[in-house]
DNA sequence: GTTGAGCGTT
């Protein structure tokens, strides 16, 4: 069992290593997603954590609003993604 | 070499 997080308010400077072993704290990480501009290139200063169910609360409720390579960041359950339409 | 609210590229 998984469950998705979001994570904002990331520093520019900050990668998915960092990200993993601060989630990696609370639980098993299945996965890292920073999201940066397709178009730019540029960082966007947030992401997308997969972890396990427990590991995820327990990671929302300790990293969220925490402090993270200087920057508070915010940390929540992502919302659903809409599925990709076929046509 | 810049910027700062937010929910993604498979």
């Amino acid at each position: 069992m998984a469950k998705n997080i979001y994570v904002g308010n990331l520093p520019w400077s900050s990668t998915e290593e960092e990200v993993r072993a601060a989630f990696e704290a609370y639980g098993e990480v299945y996965s890292v997603k920073l999201i940066n501009d397709r178009e730019t290139g540029r960082p966007r200063g947030f992401g997308f954590v997969e972890m396990e169910d427990q590991g995820a609360l327990e990671a929302i409720e300790n990293l969220d609003g925490s402090d993270f390579g200087g920057r508070n960041i915010k940390v929540n359950e992502a919302r659903p993604r809409p599925e990709r339409p076929r046509w």
